[in-house]
Order: structure tokens, then C-alpha cells, then sequence
RNA sequence: GCGCCUGUAGCUCAGUAGGAUAGAGCAACUGCCUUCUAAGCAGUGGGUCAGGGGUUCGAAUCCCUUCAGGCGCGCCA
């Protein structure tokens, strides 16, 4: 729609002799402005040496495809504003019910692959709305850039292999021994959540007490393993409930275990990027605008976790895409500049990896702050929100802010809400015309073939404002993916429910004049696949009844 | 001390890559169900866009600065 108002004004503008304008095209405020308005005018006043309004009527006479619009007004200061004539949106609206998909998407990937690695939550404890946030964000995200063209990958890391895990495996040790009966010193600064009971119990179930003679030493590798899978497959399993789901687990161990970490280490001292110092071997982040140069090795010869992650982000680089989205929570927001070194340090421009940070998820009820503390085993996980609130509310609450916005999460507030909550007015909407459907089928109408609907019938101002919103789904749909913000869609959609909800509580769809029903219902048809790809992109629910 | 994020209605948040008179939901008040779902609709109020300066035809948006809140700044993971 305003792709095609683009080539109209370049048409336009290059009779004017200006080849190369810069054509803004936005959707005015009001509704006395048009459908569509461009400041154009203003920003050539300059190359023209012309007032603005002088020009926008140059522009304006210059338009060929006078038949597209009702009006083309010039106001203000210099805007050229468009209306669009009813033919015009009337033959939009029929390809976009003969499209579908193809018409309320636009193919902006062109097959190009993107990988986006989320949650990436350590196997240590159970997920909570923190990593929901990042969870629901990375899924609408990676669905978005799907529909948008692109060849998605989602992974998550699995960080296997640090001190962590071999912690968690400790605090499982420790917690069987004293299940025993048996005196075991809890491990400083290990996990104490109740989780860490249940695993217990499960290797007690398992085998008893094989493992109550041994030292944590003997019993090391198996109370490492066993707990950090067992983690790891309730984190999967909890995802997989909030409705998401990976491609591909990289395994940091494995890192390790396949010498991609010594490879990485190689390929930088071949690049020169690398040097000793202290007994240290370190990279050098500040030749590509690190703060300071990073420990890579230390002088014991362990390795540091930065020594995984370049091996990691190699190995995300190596693998071809076309760009690498990371997304993390914003207490990591320092690893950003290491990594885009790294990037660079390799051959890449630091572009190549874009990170994405979600800013931190204030966990409050009625008000009050929920007090939370991993170590002292004190939180809300996110399959207890999941519980109390629901999915589709909860990722809604989250999608409807800007990854990078303070969030407060009043779980009161959240389940008040639930009654007139914003994804049930959308929700709702699609329902109500599923109804609407099985109420005309009962009344022996079709309703499936449209091509035939006589569309020009949608005349009055309620329906030929839908139409107007609907085909600029199309606009939105391609600066949420050109910026990488699935929470455009979120509020499109509830502008549109917003648009539909007064016109249902005023017309009927389905009456008596066969053939105004048809092109009622061709509107409805219209707004369920808007709706319903918007709620697909969203990761959340379209329901047929409420 | 340095860096990143944030500051918009009582509350929670949008503001479409600088555009026209600043937007939504919640909360408050008043009406609307013998009709395709009332999780809905109609109506009523509410603003120093944190403060100050600058850039230009034009700034909530870009730059500088001050203030406030959050988060980071290890040979930790």
C-alpha cells in the first residue's frame, strides 16, 4: 500500500527534477489529514530553493495515478495528504483476502539466515520471569523475522560447563547425604531452592544409597550430570508449556569436548590478537574499542568463560549466517563490547552480531516487592506466573513494552487484570467472528469464498476505517521487522481490535440483505487473518471461543 | 569515578527511523444485554513529555548538561 503511494511520488518528484528523495510516508493522527501524509515538500524547500507548499503543488500536479485517491490535499506547513479512493481500497482489500499471508507479509528476508540464541538460562535452578521475559521476547522475535523472509535458528546455550553446574551438583550431594540421615556441610554459596530436594530424592529412588559411602569427588561426575539434566529438562519443559520451543541446544561442554575453544584460541594468536602477560593469555579487546583487554587463559591454566564464548560466538559465525541476534538480560550489557571485538577480531564487522538487551522484571504483588534470592532458594519461578496468571497474559504483558523498558510485573495487577485484560479484548475479537461465522453458516451462508463479494458496499465510516487499518498491517509488519520489534505488532493489534469491537457492538454483520452480509463477513474474514497472523507472530493464542 | 538502560496522565506503558492540536489500557464516575459472545460498547475528566541549553521550517524523538532510578565495571561464572 504505501510501497505503491512510494513509487507514485517518485514518479512525481523526479519530473521535478530531484532523482533521489528521501519519501517519508506516515499514517497522519488525524483523520481530516488523510490516509497517508508526506512531508516530503518541506525537506526539498531546500534543494528547490522553493517554499514548501510551492512545491507540494508541483508534486501534486505531477501525480498521474490521480484515480487511486478521493483527495490529495496540501495542508500545513507543506504535507501532501492522500485519501485513498473507495475503488482503490476495495480492490486492496480483495487481494488481501485472496492472498492471505503473502499480501500481510512481505518476503524481507529473502531467505537469508539469522540465528537468535535466547534464555540461555544456566541449568542450575528453574526458570524464572526474568528468563520469561527473554523467552517471550526471543520467540515473538524469531517468529516475526520468520514470517518477515528469514531463515530463523532459535538456540539456546547450555552453559554445562563451569563451576556452576559442578556447584548445583554439590547442593544436590550434600542435600542426598542429609536425606540419608547421614551429616554433610551445605556447600557455601550453593543452592538451596526446594528443587534441589527433588533431585535428591530422585537419585534416591534411583539407587538408594550407592552413593553415601563416596566422597563428592568419586560421586562428582554423576551428581553433576544427573542434576544439570534433570534441570535442564525441566527448563525445556517449562518452555515448552509457555509455547517455546528451540531449534538447537549448544552444549558448552561440547565446546570443550570438540576443541572448538583451543581452534578459537589458535585462530586469534594466528590473527595476532592475542598475547601473554602475567602467566596470563590475554586478547586484545582494546585494539576493537574494549575498555580493557580480557583474560582468556588464566595463569593456572584454566580457561575463563570468555574463552567458551569466543569459541562459541566463532562457531555461531562459522555456521554462515547472515546475522547473529543475542539476546540477554541487561546485567550483561558489559560483555557487549568484549564480543563485538571478538566478532571484529575474526574477520567480521561488529554489525555481524547484534545484541538485544531486556531489561530487568520488577516482581511485585499488590504493590509490594517479592523479595528474591536465588541463593537463599527465595523466588517466583515462571511456571508458578504461568499458573497464577496464565501464558498468553503473561508473554502479552511482556510484548507489550519495549525490551529495553524497566518492567514492573504486579502478579495482583496481572490476574485483576485478567478480566479486561489487553490480549483478551484481541483475543476476543477473533472469537467474536468465529462466531459470527457459525452464525451465518447456520443462517445457510457461505463463507468461504469471497471473490465474488461485492466489497463497494462497505461504505460507511467504521468499515472503510477497518480497511484502512488493515492494509496498513503491512507497514507495520515491516518496520516491526526492519527495527526487530515484535511490540508493534502487539499494539497494532490492539488498535485494530479497538477498531473492531465498536463497529460489532453497532452493525449487525449478518442480516437480511444477502448481499451486504457477504461483504461484511469478506471484512471479518479479512480482519481474522490479520489478527490471527499477528497472534501467530506473538507466540500467543487465537482462540475460536471465549 | 567510568559505561549502558530508563524518566511521557494517579498507576502500567505506547509514541510508527525529526512532523500537524500528546495516545492507549488500568483505576474513578454515568448509561447499554428478549439481537452474530457484555472478556464488549457509548460518554465524562486527567499532561511543565524529569529540569536547563542547543541544532532547524519543525524536537517527547537528535546533541550537550544537570537531577533521579536501575544495572554493570574481576586472572568470578
Amino acid at each position: 500500500m504505501e510501497k505503491n503511494l512510494r513509487k507514485v511520488l517518485e514518479r512525481a518528484i523526479k519530473k521535478l527534477g530531484v532523482a533521489d528523495a528521501v519519501i517519508e510516508i506516515e499514517i497522519p493522527r488525524e483523520e481530516k489529514f488523510g490516509d497517508f501524509a508526506t512531508p516530503v515538500a518541506m525537506g526539498l524547500s531546500k534543494v528547490l530553493r522553493k517554499p514548501p507548499r510551492k512545491i507540494a503543488e508541483d508534486i501534486v500536479n505531477a501525480i498521474e495515478e490521480k484515480d487511486e485517491f478521493e483527495r490529495i490535499d496540501i495542508a500545513g506547513p507543506g504535507f501532501i495528504n492522500f485519501t485513498f479512493s473507495r475503488e482503490f481500497l476495495g480492490f486492496q482489500l480483495k487481494t488481501l483476502l485472496k492472498e492471505k499471508e503473502r499480501f500481510v507479509r512481505k518476503d524481507l528476508g529473502k531467505g537469508r539466515r539469522i540465528q537468535i540464541e535466547f534464555v540461555s538460562a544456566n541449568p542450575t535452578g528453574p526458570l524464572h520471569l526474568g528468563h520469561g521475559r527473554g523467552a517471550a521476547v526471543g520467540a515473538a522475535l524469531s517468529n516475526l523475522l520468520e514470517a518477515g523472509g528469514y531463515a530463523v535458528e532459535r538456540e539456546y546455550y547450555v552453559n554445562d560447563a563451569g563451576r556452576q553446574v559442578k556447584l548445583l551438583g554439590l547442593s544436590v550431594f550434600a542435600k542426598y547425604q542429609q536425606l540419608l540421615g547421614l551429616e554433610y556441610p551445605f556447600p557455601e554459596g550453593g543452592y538451596r531452592g526446594d528443587y534441589i530436594e527433588g533431585i535428591a530424592r530422585q537419585i534416591i529412588d534411583k539407587c538408594v544409597s550407592k552413593y553415601s559411602e563416596m566422597s563428592f569427588r568419586e560421586a562428582e561426575d554423576f551428581f553433576t550430570d544427573f542434576s544439570y539434566r534433570e534441570m535442564l529438562r525441566e527448563i525445556e519443559n517449562d518452555l515448552k508449556d509457555f509455547g517455546i520451543v528451540f531449534d538447537t541446544w549448544q552444549s558448552e561442554r561440547e565446546l570443550y569436548a570438540k576443541n572448538d575453544v583451543d581452534k578459537a584460541i589458535d585462530d586469534l594468536r594466528h590473527r595476532r590478537h592475542l598475547y601473554e602477560k602475567d602467566g596470563a593469555l590475554w586478547f586484545k579487546a582494546t585494539a576493537f574499542g574494549d575498555d580493557k583487554d580480557r583474560v582468556i587463559v588464566k595463569s593456572d591454566g584454566e580457561f575463563t568463560y570468555f574463552a567458551s564464548d569466543i569459541a562459541y560466538h566463532r562457531k555461531k559465525v562459522e555456521k554462515g549466517f547472515s546475522e547473529i541476534i543475542d539476546i540477554w538480560g541487561a546485567d550483561h550489557h558489559g560483555y557487549i563490547s568484549r564480543l563485538k571485538a571478538v566478532i571484529q577480531a575474526l574477520g567480521y564487522p561488529r554489525e555481524h552480531l547484534k545484541v538485544l538487551l531486556v531489561q530487568m522484571v520488577t516482581l511485585l504483588r499488590g504493590g509490594k516487592p517479592v523479595q528474591m534470592s536465588k541463593r537463599a532458594g527465595e523466588f517466583v519461578t515462571l511456571r508458578e506466573v504461568m499458573e497464577e496468571v496464565g501464558s498468553d497474559t503473561t508473554k502479552f504483558i511482556f510484548l507489550t513494552r519495549r525490551p529495553d523498558s524497566h518492567l514492573e510485573f504486579d502478579l495482583e495487577v496481572a490476574k485483576e487484570q485478567s478480566a479486561e485484560n489487553p490480549v483478551f479484548y484481541v483475543q476476543y475479537a477473533n472469537a467474536r467472528i468465529s462466531s459470527i461465522f457459525v452464525h451465518a453458516r447456520e443462517k445457510g451462508m457461505d463463507t468461504t469464498g469471497f471473490e465474488g463479494a461485492n466489497l463497494s458496499l462497505l461504505s460507511i465510516p467504521e468499515e472503510l476505517r477497518i480497511i484502512k487499518k488493515l492494509l496498513t498491517y503491512p507497514m507495520t509488519f515491516e518496520g516491526a521487522v526492519l527495527s526487530r520489534e515484535p511490540h508493534r505488532i502487539t499494539f497494532y493489534l490492539q488498535e485494530l481490535a479497538g477498531l473492531f469491537h465498536p463497529y460489532y457492538n453497532k452493525y449487525k454483520v449478518v442480516t437480511d440483505d444477502a448481499e451486504l452480509s457477504k461483504a461484511r463477513l469478506a471484512l471479518c474474514e479479512a480482519i481474522r487473518i490479520v489478527l490471527k497472523d499477528g497472534l501467530h507472530i506473538l507466540g500467543l493464542s487465537a482462540p475460536e471461543r471465549m
